[in-house]
DNA sequence: AATGTGATCCTCT
DNA sequence: GAGGATCACATTC
């Protein structure tokens, strides 16, 4: 049976329907117009940024893909729009949640204009608050370094699912957010291949903040 | 640190 | 019906 959450006409609808209290990180939102450029653009300026939940858990992104879409073998967009990747073509700033490997969650924002299919994924985070919900939510997990690193690890601690696909994470009143806490993006650098991936393996569309210990993968996919 | 394997089910062809 | 934007654990170095 379809997930009601990629059904293609009720996403919206669906999403969780809670007001938000307030979402516990201090920062500043970003704004709608950071989503709204090229995810090449958008994945490397989003490293030091924070993702926060309303719950109290949050933690600092230190790894990120983009996804480009039609241009993209590697997208989930790369054929079309289906009901799985609707939120994808929709409006920047959205929280785009996938399941893969018959098990896992994977969370991404959409950057680009509505309707390109373009977004990144969130790959680890250093966990900087709430790190008593998320070794809960993570029971099995014996280091602090394993919770968040790893796009299905992150989701896991974080709490985010399918009940969480195509939030706004700009409003700060869908339960998640996007802060800026005053740490700027490590300097440019070139990106590194994506990983877990067959096709599209070439493009180098993977950022992490160097020398950081919550980054994923072995140590030459690190650099 | 690197490699191999099992788990597990949705999505699109 | 095939394969997947992965993880945890065991084994070996």
């Amino acid at each position: 049976m379809q997930h009601p959450c990629t059904n293609n006409t009720n996403w919206r609808t669906r999403l969780v329907k809670k007001k938000a209290t307030s979402i516990i990180w201090p920062g500043t939102p970003l704004p709608r117009a950071f989503f709204d450029r090229v995810a090449t653009k958008v994945a490397p300026q989003l490293l030091n940024k924070v993702l926060a939940s309303e719950d109290g858990r949050a933690g600092r992104i230190v790894e990120v893909e983009a996804y480009l879409g039609a241009i993209d073998p590697a997208a989930h967009t790369y054929r079309g729009k289906t009901p799985r990747n609707a939120v994808m073509f929709g409006p920047p700033g959205h929280m785009y949640v996938y399941f893969t490997y018959g098990m896992h969650w994977c969370a991404n924002c959409v950057s680009g204009p509505e309707g390109d299919g373009c977004g990144v994924l969130i790959r680890a985070l250093e966990p900087l608050h709430g790190i008593e919900q998320m070794r809960a939510a993570r029971p099995r997990v014996a280091s602090d370094r394993d919770l968040c690193r790893g796009p299905a690890r992150l989701t896991q601690a974080m709490g985010i699912n399918g009940a969480q696909n195509g939030l706004d994470l700009v409003s700060a009143h869908d339960g998640f957010t996007i802060v800026d806490d005053g740490m700027a993006p490590p300097k440019a650098r070139a990106g590194n291949l994506r990983i877990g991936i067959s096709v599209g393996k070439d493009f180098p569309w993977r950022w992490n903040v160097p020398g950081n210990r919550y980054v994923s993968g072995t140590t030459a996919q690190r650099r």
